[in-house]
RNA sequence: GUGUCCGUAGCUCAGCUGGAUAGAGCAACGGCCUUCUAAGCCGUGGGUCGGGGGUUCGAAUCCCUUCGGGCACACCA
């Protein structure tokens, strides 16, 4: 099915050819003015100029050729070259009853289905999650379920921080309890336990301990980076300690990731393109592309047109050692050697910014990647308390992701338990559903770029732009429905009449823009575009909704009308939301 | 210092590739439940779009400049 604007443009654009002008002036866009039209061409005023024509003139022009119009029942031009238009009664209907039956509302697939690649863990292992990467797993989570919505094929990849230094504080901090451990002996050849050792509580007092140590204790940090170095060197018992530290980090992270809806197709981590850097480091010797420049060895991606300084690209560092652009460039290598996608996509915290040129720059430079491949960063701004500053815990430690999830479930249990009757269970249940519509909505709205002042209070609101007042939305029409079926109705029978009223009118013109907005939303990687849209389809439904009694309505046909509009609306906002990465209730 | 992002109602934010009268929510005030979930809906008040120039028929949007703030500037990730 084509999108609504495009077919409108389209015929507006015959109009201005045959008027004698270009096609593409006839560019139909809603109206902002909704008290004198439905839709608007500016497409004359834009054309003043190459004609030397008044814009006036020219729409005048296009008007007269739109008599006989399939869709448009009013076309008016309007100084100073406004090209009003009013669609025909039946038009849209017709549009809706396709957008009904389709499997995804009619979206059309794209021209091009790609392959994408998005990185978005960036967790690390021994570490718990804080509220920073709540926004890397919401964020880049459902910047992958739209781009896979409008047909794309999409590899998330966990991108596990499993390299650095950390590693080796784990190790050296557990080397200082265990000397004794098998890992540890070095001429020991057999094979090591298959069950780790310890576990992730346990990892998650030794990292911390370990790095503060190194800070004051020199000596000790030497055995922390002399592990790091064994580790990345692959030694037997390092390497395999390494392993068993990620797999029991992994296990503990998928049990947030999960409560977050939160899934990943590929749990890999810098650790695995380690046999990959020699292989990557000699290639970008060979081709002349990195020199040593103060003992470390890089590559220069300066280019001409720059205003700023752009320090060069660091392969190695002056000690050999490989750091985080490194792995992430030998995982660019992985990546197109696995996978040849055509787009890779990363989710950091926006500090990044300068730092992902660089490597964005050094791969092209260097033909890591073919010129045609789509390099995306998508730089994500903090989340801050209510002092506007980095959210912090009430004694000012770092607020665990785990934490701040049940809080809001807390939160979310004791308001359902006061407005509503509900059992325990069920109130338990239906606060967890809710809770995560609040915190992954208030976060999806805000612009991903931008930092925002997490406030319990509004996040778990059920008032206003809010996740919980999408959810209710879609709970009340599900009622309706509900009650229909009751009394003997079928909703998958109902067909979809005339729009009537305004704000039924207005409800249909919101649902035909689904499509636009949702390739929009994915091509842009702007998950706030689908929270917006969701947002004023529930105001729309709800605007509808309060003049309108469907159930007592005595018109059978009209009756049915209504239902089907509001299966339609309802799954319209369950696809939303779902892409956004939360579910709905069936009662709240 | 260089670069970059941001500055819109009391607060939190939208505003798509420049378009007609700058929009939501919260907070404030006033209405609407014997009928489908009032966790809702309707209405009122609230704005020099940080300031100043410019481009344009037309600027919150593009350009320049200035003020204020965040962030980044090779051996951390």
């Amino acid at each position: 099915m084509k999108k609504l604007l495009e077919l409108l443009s389209e015929e507006m654009g015959q109009a201005f050819e045959a008027a004698g002008y270009d096609a593409a002036l006839g560019k139909v866009g809603l109206s902002n003015r909704p008290d004198l039209c439905e839709f608007q061409c500016n497409g004359a005023m834009a054309g003043a100029k190459q004609y030397h024509k008044a814009p006036i003139m020219i729409a005048n022009e296009v008007a007269a050729k739109l008599g006989g119009s399939e869709a448009f029942e009013e076309v008016n031009a309007v100084a100073p070259g406004f090209l009003n238009l009013k669609l025909k009664k039946e038009y849209l209907p017709k549009l809706l009853e396709v957008m009904a039956k389709e499997p995804k509302f009619g979206l059309e697939k794209p021209e091009k289905i790609k392959k994408l690649v998005i990185d978005y863990g960036g967790a690390n292992v021994a570490k718990p999650l804080h509220v920073g990467h709540l926004r890397s797993a919401v964020i880049g989570g459902c910047v992958k379920r739209m781009n896979r919505y409008v047909g794309h094929e999409v590899i998330g990849d966990a991108h596990l921080g499993d390299w650095g230094l950390q590693m080796g504080l784990v190790i050296a901090g557990l080397k200082e309890r265990y000397p004794d451990w098998v890992y540890f002996d070095e001429s020991y050849e057999g094979e090591y336990p298959e069950i780790a050792p310890f576990d992730i509580s346990e990892l998650e007092e030794i990292y911390p301990a370990s790095s503060k140590r190194s800070k004051s204790d020199a000596e000790y940090k030497a055995k922390a980076m002399e592990a790091t170095y064994k580790f990345q060197q692959g030694v037997r018992g390092y390497w395999a300690l390494g392993q068993m530290i990620r797999e029991v980090s992994i296990k503990d992270l998928k049990k947030v990731y999960t409560t977050l809806n939160c899934e990943f197709d590929l749990w890999n981590g810098e650790s695995t393109i380690k046999d990959l850097i020699p292989e990557m480091v000699q290639y970008m010797k060979d081709g002349g592309y990195a020199y040593i420049s103060d003992g470390a060895l890089v590559v220069d991606v300066k280019e001409e047109t720059d205003t700023k300084e752009m320090p060069p690209c660091m392969i190695l560092k002056s000690d050999g050692a490989s750091l985080y652009n490194t792995t992430d460039l030998a995982t660019i290598m992985d990546r197109v050697q696995k996978f040849n996608p055509d787009r890779i996509i990363y989710l950091t915290d926006k500090r990044q910014d300068l730092y992902f040129q660089q490597v964005f720059r050094c791969a092209r430079k260097t033909k890591l990647v073919k010129p045609e491949v789509e390099l995306d960063w998508i730089g994500f701004g903090t989340v801050n308390g209510q002092d506007g500053k980095p959210f912090k815990t009430r004694d000012g430690g770092v607020m665990r992701l785990e934490r701040l999830i049940q809080d809001t479930e807390d939160e979310m249990y004791r308001k359902i338990r006061e407005g509503r009757e509900m059992s325990e269970e069920e109130a338990r249940k239906v606060a967890n559903q809710v809770a995560l519509a609040a915190l992954i909505y208030g976060d999806l709205s805000n612009q991903a770029s931008k930092d925002y002042i997490f406030d319990m209070d509004r996040f778990t609101s059920f008032e206003g732009d809010t996740g919980p007042y999408i959810l209710y939305t879609i709970v009340r029409i599900k009622s309706i429905l509900a009650k229909y079926a009751e009394q003997g109705g079928d909703a998958s029978a109902a067909k979809l009449g005339m729009a009537q009223s305004d704000s039924e009118k207005a409800l249909v013109m919101q649902l035909l823009q689904f499509h636009s907005m949702m390739e929009g939303a994915a091509a842009e990687l702007a998950p706030h575009r689908v929270c917006a849209y969701v947002y004023e389809l529930a105001n729309d439904f709800n605007r509808f909704y309060h003049e309108t009694k469907i159930l007592t309505e005595e018109d059978e046909a009209k009756k049915a009308g209504w239902i089907a509009l509001l299966s339609l609306v309802k799954d319209v906002m369950l696809d939303c939301i779902s892409v956004l990465g939360f579910e709905a209730p069936e009662k709240m």
